[in-house]
DNA sequence: ATCATATTCAATGATTCGCTTGAATGATTA
DNA sequence: TAATCATTCAAGCGAATCATTGAATATGAT
């Protein structure tokens, strides 16, 4: 005897779409699928799970509608299964940041220069880029890259920034993206370059807002 | 020993905020947040839920940074602490809507209605609003209505409809609207009405909707 | 066929969650 | 001061969640 209304059982439906993104190790296996579908091995290393461990998170994304498979081969590909997933997300990033005290610590503490480091928005970035006055720098991994960037962007991932510096223009402004508005390799790069001398900023976000928000994107 | 990096520690937090929407009983909460602040007792009321039971839900919303408080007397008014919070539910109703059977089952049951009972958009409803030109019947509580109602709605709740159907003019269409997009009280009110030979429709989603949108609300 | 690889499944134990009950706190009223 | 009302707290129990382990599927390669 379930005598859930229907507006009971939505609900029900609402909720577990919520409690699966209320996991930090799914939230992270999220913001890898918004780059481009992946493998499950690969998605577990990136996200430094076990195997199984990945496969299980990955089914409860499915299940939720969160995120949709394909299969080739012997692998199963995972992607997002919809664009309002990035909209979900935003909106949490925003919660969390007006009204909780512990986001505003962390990002203080560890983004400290995150107001100083303003944002390159989209907008602007789009506009020099088609001028050619910009370096567009993704410091994703290879594979990241690959299946989607930033059009005109060059990839050098951040751990081979120190070594491959001389690959970039000294006299071009770059403006440096990665996974999102979180990833640290995007602040780690301006860190590095300012030092060294570049003239670098940040753009606002990732590569799955720029995609999501309908700009040019390049697959390799 | 936490090596947890800060991205990882913002997920924790993010996936705070997730985790607290993933129960029915605290969307339920959230929705009557939306109509405005309101007590602990009355919210339990409405919710269904024991006293301690929906106190307990809502600290957690409040902990969440999802909803804020206000003390008046002895009276704890809990209002949503964030209009991202909206946001949040639009993403995930589309997400279940366009991905989940489970849902898109409910909605094609109880809501068959649905496409038929073509929704008016809050911009018609405005535009016809100001011509004058429409009855705009907000069929909730008479509490909710108190807290913030479409500018020059008339209320009559659900359950006094019937009764009370005297006081609409036939002549004149009527727009109703309720607490959200799932709000049985405006599918219901436009089934009874079209029955007795009024021209009726629904609005799009509710009255935190409107709002949201900065459209003209009033207080009683 | 046999083997290797990618993924999923099933079972276990530790932890957390959800609801109830009854007591405790805080503010108002008599 | 005592009594009352709104809300929160604390303890307890059953259910759900999470990570691990080892086995089971499924596809492709030898």
């Amino acid at each position: 005897m379930s005598s859930h209304g229907p507006k009971q059982q939505l609900f029900e439906q609402f909720a577990l779409i919520a409690k699966t993104l209320g996991h930090a190790h799914r939230l992270a296996l999220v913001e890898h699928l918004a780059q481009g579908e992946q493998s499950v091995d690969v998605l577990a290393q990136k996200a430094g799970l076990s195997v199984a461990n990945a496969s299980q998170h990955l089914q409860q994304l499915r299940r939720a509608g969160l995120a949709a498979t394909r299969r080739d081969g012997k692998f199963i590909f995972y992607r997002l299964a919809d664009p309002s997933v990035l909209d979900l997300l935003t909106a949490l990033h925003q919660i969390g940041e007006r009204n909780l005290s512990e986001v505003q610590v962390v990002l203080s503490g560890y983004f400290h220069d995150r107001d100083a480091m303003e944002a390159v928005t989209r907008k602007e970035l789009l506009k020099r880029s088609r001028a050619g006055a910009v370096t567009i720098l993704d410091v994703r991994p290879h594979d990241e890259f690959a299946l989607a960037h930033v059009a005109g962007a060059i990839n050098i991932p951040m751990g081979d920034l120190e070594r491959r510096m001389a690959e970039l223009d000294p006299a071009i402004e770059i403006v440096a993206y990665c996974r999102g508005p979180y990833c640290v390799f995007s602040f780690e790069a301006v860190s590095l370059l300012r030092k060294r001398g570049f003239h670098i900023r940040r753009l606002e976000d990732g590569l799955p807002e720029w995609q999501a928000a309908g700009l040019p994107v390049e697959r390799v």
